[in-house]
RNA sequence: UGGGGUGUCGCCAAGUGGUAAGGCAACGGGUUUUGAUCCCGUCAUUCGUAGGUUCGAGUCCUACCACCUCAGCCA
C-alpha cells in the first residue's frame, strides 16, 4: 500500500523492536481475537491495524482467532462479516482462521491438570451466593464451602459436569487462588461453566465451556503468540493470565500488553448502543453509512487506506483520550483528495440558457478525471441548456460573492467555456428559475480575448444530456460530542437530520461506474457509488464527506 | 473508602536530567479553470497541583488532586 503514514508513535512497536533486538523473541507473532457476537467498528479497526500492522512491520505473523467461548451469543454470520472487514482493510491473517474452540480439548485437559494439582475445584454456590462470597472492592471475599473438596471428588464432579449430568448453573469449576486478593480476578475465578447450547463450531460436543480468562492466554501459548495485545480494561486480568501460564504445562510464555482503546467524539461504539440504533431503526442496519462500523464506513465511502492512516495518526498509548472526529475526517479527505477521480454533479439545479448556441447544439468536451494523476478522462456533453447550482448565481454582485455568477458578469464553466449572464427570470415566489447567458467564443482552455477574465469557476452538467442520480446526503449521527457520557438516554442526542435523500444531475459517464467507486463531485464533496444499490439504471451515490469550506464565507 | 492505570496546547502525541517535535483544529497571507488541494506564517517561558533534590527537572523524590478501570457462570 502506498503513501501510508508510518507508525510514528506506538509504544508496543518499540517493545517488539527491543524484544527482537535483544533476542527475547525470534519473530513477532500477534493475533486479532474478536468474539463473533457483533460487527467490527472503528475501535476494532485500531486493534486490527495494531496487531496486523506489527506483523507487517516486523515481518512476523498475525493470526485471526475467534474467541468463541460463549456460543449463545455468537454466530457464523458475525464470523463471515468480521473476515470480510479485515480483508477489506487490506490485511491477511496467517494460515487458517483459528478458533478458541479448536482448543477446547486441550483446555479441558489443562482443567484436569489444575484439579489434580489441587488448584481448581468444583463449586456448587449459586450465582447469587457466589457474588456474596466474592466480597467487594474494599472487603475481602470468603472461601467457598466447596473449596476444600478432594481431588478425587473434584475429578468426579467435573466429569459429571462434562457428561451433562448437571443443570446449567448448578455448579462451576473455579481456580483456587486467593479470595482475599485486592484484585477481584484472583478471587477464585470461574474457569468452566455449564452451557447446554449448540456451538457454531463444535456443535454439541460440549456442554461445558471455558471462560475467557481460562481460554485466552492458553490459546496464545498454543499459537506461539509473542505479544498478546489487548485494551486497558484487561490489565487487571494480566495477573490471572500469568497465573495460568505459570501453573499449566503450556508450550510457550506469551506476554500481554495493553493499550488505550479508541474513543471518538460524536460517536458511540458500544455493542449495546450500536445494536439499539439498529433495533430502533434509527439507522437502516449495521452497515448503514452513518454507523461507525467497518461495514458502515465502507459503505459511506471510506477507503481502507484512510482508515489505516487514521490509526497511524492517532498512535498507540496507554492513555485513554477522546479523539476529535476531525482527525478521522482529515484522514478521509486527505486520501480521497489524493486518489479520487473528479467529476461533476449538480444538486440544486438552476437552468442556464446559452442564447448564442443553437437549440440542438451538442459538443463533446473532454476532461481529465484528476489534475495530477493519470486516471484517464471522460467526455462531457455541452449543450445550449445546462444546470448550475442555484447557490452559484446571485442577483446582486457583492465582494463576498465575487466568484459567483451575477448579471453582467462572467463565470468559467469548469472544463468548458466562459459565459456571461445577460438576464434572468423569477417565479411568483421570487426564486430565480432561469438565467440567460452568452458564451464567450474562444474561451475553451483560454481566457477571453478582451481580457475580461472571470473571477470564479462553477460546476455544471448538461440539462438535456445529464443523468439523474439518487443522492444520499449524510451528516453526523449525533449532535453531542459525548452522547454516551452524559446523563440520560444517549438516543436523545441522535441527529434526526443525519440523512437527506435527494436527486442530483450527474455527468452521463457516472451512471456506468462500478459500485464502491469514490469520486469527488467538484465543489460539492466526496461521493461513493453505493455498494448495494447503485446501478447504471438507477445510479445511487452516498455523500462520504463534504469538501472543507472557507469559514469566512459561511456567515450570512 | 481496596487494587490497577492515566495526567505535556482545544484534540491526538513526541520527549527517558540539559533548557517543550509533529499531526488535527484554529487564525493570518499567497497560488489556483474546484472559495478544494497546494504553499508560507502564527499558535505551550510551560508540562495536573504543591513542595523537595540538582548548576540544571516535563523527565528524579514526596505529598496531594483529577479522571479512567475492576465486584458477569460476558469478552
Amino acid at each position: 500500500m502506498t503513501d501510508t503514514i508510518p507508525n510514528s508513535h506506538n509504544f508496543i512497536a518499540k517493545i517488539v523492536q527491543d524484544d527482537l533486538a535483544s533476542g527475547k523473541v525470534q519473530s513477532v507473532v500477534t493475533r486479532f481475537p474478536p468474539e463473533p457476537n457483533g460487527y467490527l467498528h472503528v475501535g476494532h479497526a485500531k486493534s486490527i491495524c495494531l496487531n496486523f500492522g506489527l506483523a507487517e512491520q516486523f515481518n512476523g505473523q498475525c493470526n485471526l482467532r475467534f474467541d468463541d467461548t460463549n456460543p449463545e451469543k455468537e454466530s457464523q454470520e458475525f464470523i463471515d462479516a468480521i473476515k470480510d472487514d479485515i480483508t477489506w482493510l487490506g490485511f491477511s491473517w496467517s494460515g487458517d482462521v483459528r478458533y478458541a474452540s479448536d482448543y477446547f480439548g486441550q483446555l479441558y485437559e489443562w482443567a484436569l491438570h489444575l484439579i489434580r494439582e489441587g488448584k481448581a475445584y468444583v463449586c456448587d454456590l449459586s450465582p447469587e451466593q457466589a457474588r456474596e462470597y466474592r466480597g467487594t472492592l474494599t472487603e475481602a471475599g470468603k472461601n467457598s464451602p466447596f473449596r476444600e473438596r478432594s481431588v478425587e471428588e473434584n475429578l468426579a464432579l467435573f466429569e459429571q459436569m462434562r457428561a451433562g449430568e448437571f443443570d446449567e448453573g448448578a455448579c462451576v469449576l473455579r481456580a483456587k487462588i486467593d479470595m482475599a486478593s485486592p484484585n477481584m480476578n484472583l478471587r477464585d475465578p470461574i474457569i468452566y461453566r455449564i452451557r447446554k447450547v449448540h456451538h457454531h463450531q463444535t456443535g454439541d460436543t460440549w456442554c461445558i465451556y471455558p471462560t475467557y480468562d481460562f481460554t485466552h492466554g492458553q490459546s496464545d501459548a498454543i499459537e506461539g503468540i509473542t505479544h498478546s495485545v489487548c485494551t486497558l480494561e484487561f490489565e487487571d486480568h494480566k495477573p490471572l493470565y500469568d497465573w495460568f501460564i505459570a501453573n499449566l504445562p503450556v508450550p510457550a510464555q506469551p506476554r500481554q500488553y495493553e493499550f488505550g482503546r479508541l474513543n471518538l467524539d460524536y460517536t458511540v461504539t458500544s455493542k449495546r448502543k450500536l445494536k439499539a440504533l439498529v433495533d430502533d431503526q434509527v439507522v437502516a442496519g449495521w452497515n448503514d453509512p452513518r454507523m461507525p462500523t467497518v461495514a458502515g464506513m465502507r459503505r459511506r465511502g471510506f477507503t481502507p487506506r484512510s482508515v489505516r492512516n487514521f490509526c497511524d495518526m492517532i498512535g498507540v498509548t496507554r492513555s485513554d483520550g477522546m479523539v476529535d472526529v476531525a482527525m478521522l475526517e482529515h484522514a478521509l479527505r486527505d486520501d480521497l483528495n489524493k486518489h479520487a477521480p473528479r467529476a461533476m454533479c449538480v444538486i440544486r439545479p438552476l437552468k442556464v440558457e446559452i442564447e448564442n448556441l443553437a437549440a440542438d447544439h451538442l459538443e463533446m468536451l473532454t476532461a481529465e478525471y484528476h489534475h495530477e494523476l493519470d486516471l484517464g478522462s471522460r467526455d462531457m456533453p455541452f449543450t445550449r441548456e445546462i444546470y448550475i447550482d442555484q447557490d452559484d448565481f446571485k442577483e446582486e454582485y457583492s465582494k463576498k460573492f465575487k466568484k459567483k455568477f451575477t448579471p453582467g458578469k462572467r463565470i468559467r464553466l469548469r472544463h468548458s467555456y466562459v459565459i456571461e449572464a445577460t438576464s434572468y427570470e423569477k417565479d411568483e415566489a421570487g426564486h430565480v428559475v432561469l438565467v440567460r447567458a452568452k458564451l464567450i467564443e474562444g474561451t475553451l482552455g483560454e481566457n477571453p480575448a478582451d481580457g475580461d477574465n472571470p473571477k470564479g469557476v462553477v460546476h455544471w452538467v448538461s440539462a438535456t444530456h445529464s443523468v439523474q442520480a439518487e443522492l444520499r446526503l449524510y451528516d453526523r449521527l449525533f449532535n453531542h460530542p459525548t452522547p454516551d457520557k452524559v446523563d440520560g438516554d444517549f438516543m436523545q442526542f441522535v441527529n434526526r437530520d443525519s440523512l437527506t435523500v435527494t436527486t442530483g444531475w450527474v455527468e452521463p459517464a457516472l451512471a456506468n461506474v462500478d459500485a464502491e467507486s469514490n469520486f469527488q463531485f467538484e465543489r460539492e464533496g466526496y461521493f461513493v457509488a453505493d455498494r448495494y444499490d447503485h446501478s447504471a439504471d438507477k445510479p445511487v451515490f452516498n455523500l462520504t464527506i463534504g469538501l472543507r469550506e472557507d469559514k469566512s464565507l459561511q456567515a450570512d
